[in-house]
DNA sequence: TTGAAAGCGCTAACAA
DNA sequence: TTGTTAGCGCTTTCAA
């Protein structure tokens, strides 16, 4: 152990500039809150209380102070605000893909929330590559989030990558992460929609329209969303009497718009035309759309589509989407409650089931014959 | 000036630990290179370097190294890197609205390529709201980013915010900004998308397929790319003799899909069919379709349409709308070069005008008299 | 109401 | 090849 010097009063240029009387010449120099201490005549902890708001400032110096921050347009570091209180008030929020509306109007909500909470959010877009959500949520970890939010890729898998599990095992021990879906193995906070119940209200408007040959489009067999989807479906085959045909549920390994063109074509192809259509989002729909278009079909007046999610694209397809929506708000409100709750360790509800509800719009009517 | 003591190796925590001889009880104490280095046997410095992979350190201990930094999947903390270094490999990038395809586009584009130079991004998201926008130029300045990136919002305005302007030239003085657009009076480098050539494209098109009654829909004229185009219709009706009449100009204010709708409306009220549309972007399209279709026209059948941007909403409304594109890969390329030159203080290009070019669909063909 | 000083976890210049 | 040490810009005791 050995004694060294230390300057005291700041980093050392600005001691040095200091004695040197050249605190004028600050130039491009990025300012701190030693030059405004300096100019304003008092201590850093001045400064750092008045920035802070702590109140514990004389008014008079507290003006004096602001004036200055002002007049530098004075940012204080976050680097080291972050550093020196070891914690922060972001909470990371993982989508998959953040060009799909879907996750993009989560994402705005969750900002939008998280605010109102005293917390700013920062995004991480996966692009649907599992192996790019590694790295993310490393970077995540590695920024001090206070929490991490995620939706869609991993906590959509019907079954969990292990090596993801782990991380955020790990991760879980300091931060907590909250999920809208599920991680096997990983007892977190969860927000869930209930597809079963999203695809009841389908299947039941269509029914009730009369309709008995329903197909249901789009999606993947490994992701929950679609597969929880197609469970429910078969069951309610029976239920309704509806046309059981395994043609019918066209689960093509993707949501985009070209793999609900295909199933369309495909199920055209085979000469097995639905009365109605239920897609497992809006791309798939579209993608269909395009398809019947294509081949001289009307929407609704020869086949009824009804869409999930209820994004912008829904009112903009056709006359207007059918669809299932969820309460957006509700959702990410109870994402960022979770995450906040575990955040400053109090104790809540670690599981919420949010239930979708239908919009009618135009694309389903009773069948032609 | 005082001398003080200060206990060698690190955080007081560890040290005292380390003479206490409780390394093992970690519990859920964040891990830090203090722990890495001890259990290794070897000094922070070594770590460190192993975990920038600087080369100087003999494999055998980087192994060793290594080894523990992936038992506890330790993540070295940003914050203090980036006090330390004082710098970030960060750009931040501003976007008017995320929830728009454009944007959500842009980004991910800047995102791709800033990852090729070594850098990573950060999404700043105005909603719209030029308040707001100043605060997240702040809060992207204290994060110390190295450089910002503007879309849309201020940098789109015909007359640029003056506090806006002041803020960004403070800003300047030390990280460079790069915009898609222009801000008044702040010499920046800048990428413009040529707004004239892509209303020529289209016009040119229109004009050539037989049509004369076009009308020009959507956007604002406080903002350049709408008011560009505005202005190059203006000079393109003598050109081509096209049918001029005030009314087939509809600037409502905004670019969203309610607008398109509405304008469209009113023209079909006053009786004012056009036979081609001009959509200033997809969303103004889609709201004009839905007003079409209303009405019981088809397009292209009965109404020609072009829109703007080439979102996958262009793809998926009617059987695919005929369109004005960029190569938004380009685009962004140009701007994260700049960005970068600037940051490592290379000479550039400081403006790069990005030509449009058309993509014909099935919205366009000649009109029906 | 203010200030001095220590500490946050890391990097890098310098020394060994 | 490795270690020692100062410093990054801020917050937060503790003392005055």
């Amino acid at each position: 152990m050995r004694m060294i010097a230390r300057l005291q009063g700041g980093p050392l240029r600005y001691t040095i500039s200091r004695y040197l009387c050249c605190g004028a010449a600050m130039g491009s120099q990025k300012i701190t809150i030693y030059d405004i201490a300096r100019e304003a005549g008092v201590s850093i902890t001045t400064v750092s209380r008045a920035l802070a708001n702590s109140g514990k400032v004389k008014q008079e110096t507290y003006s004096r102070i602001m004036r200055i921050v002002q007049k530098y347009h004075f940012q204080p570091n976050e680097a080291a605000r972050i550093l020196a209180e070891s914690k922060t008030k972001i909470i990371g929020v993982m989508v998959s893909q953040i060009e799909n509306p879907f996750y993009a109007h989560m994402f705005i909500w969750c900002e939008r929330i998280a605010e109102m909470y005293g917390y700013s959010t920062i995004l991480a877009n996966s692009m649907g590559n599992l192996a790019y959500e590694h790295k993310l949520l490393d970077k995540l970890a590695a920024q001090q989030v206070a929490a991490v939010i995620q939706f869609g890729g991993n906590v959509d898998a019907c079954v969990s990558d292990a090596e993801y599990v782990a991380k955020v095992t790990k991760l879980m021990r300091h931060t907590p992460f909250v999920v809208s879906g599920k991680l096997d193995g990983v007892r977190c906070c969860r927000v869930q929609i209930n597809d079963s119940t999203g695809i009841r209200l389908a299947v039941t408007h269509l029914a009730q329209l009369g309709h008995r040959r329903i197909a249901l489009i789009g999606g993947s067999e490994r992701e929950v969303p679609a597969y929880q989807k197609a469970v429910e479906f078969r069951r309610l085959i029976d239920v309704y009497g509806l046309c059981r045909d395994e043609d019918f549920i066209c689960i093509p390994g993707s949501s985009s718009d070209a793999a609900g063109y295909e199933c369309m074509e495909r199920l055209i192809a085979k000469g097995k035309m639905p009365s109605a259509i239920i897609s497992i989002n809006d791309f798939v729909a579209a993608g269909v759309m395009q398809s019947l278009s294509a081949h001289g079909f009307s929407v609704p007046e020869d086949v009824s589509i009804i869409s999930f999610d209820d994004t912008f694209i829904s009112r903009m397809l056709g006359r207007g989407l059918t669809t299932v929506s969820y309460d957006y708000e509700l959702v990410c409100s109870a994402l960022i409650a979770m995450a906040v709750s575990e955040i400053e360790k109090r104790t809540q509800e670690s599981f919420r089931l949010v239930e979708p509800f239908l919009i009618c719009r135009s694309s389903t009517r009773p069948p032609k014959n």
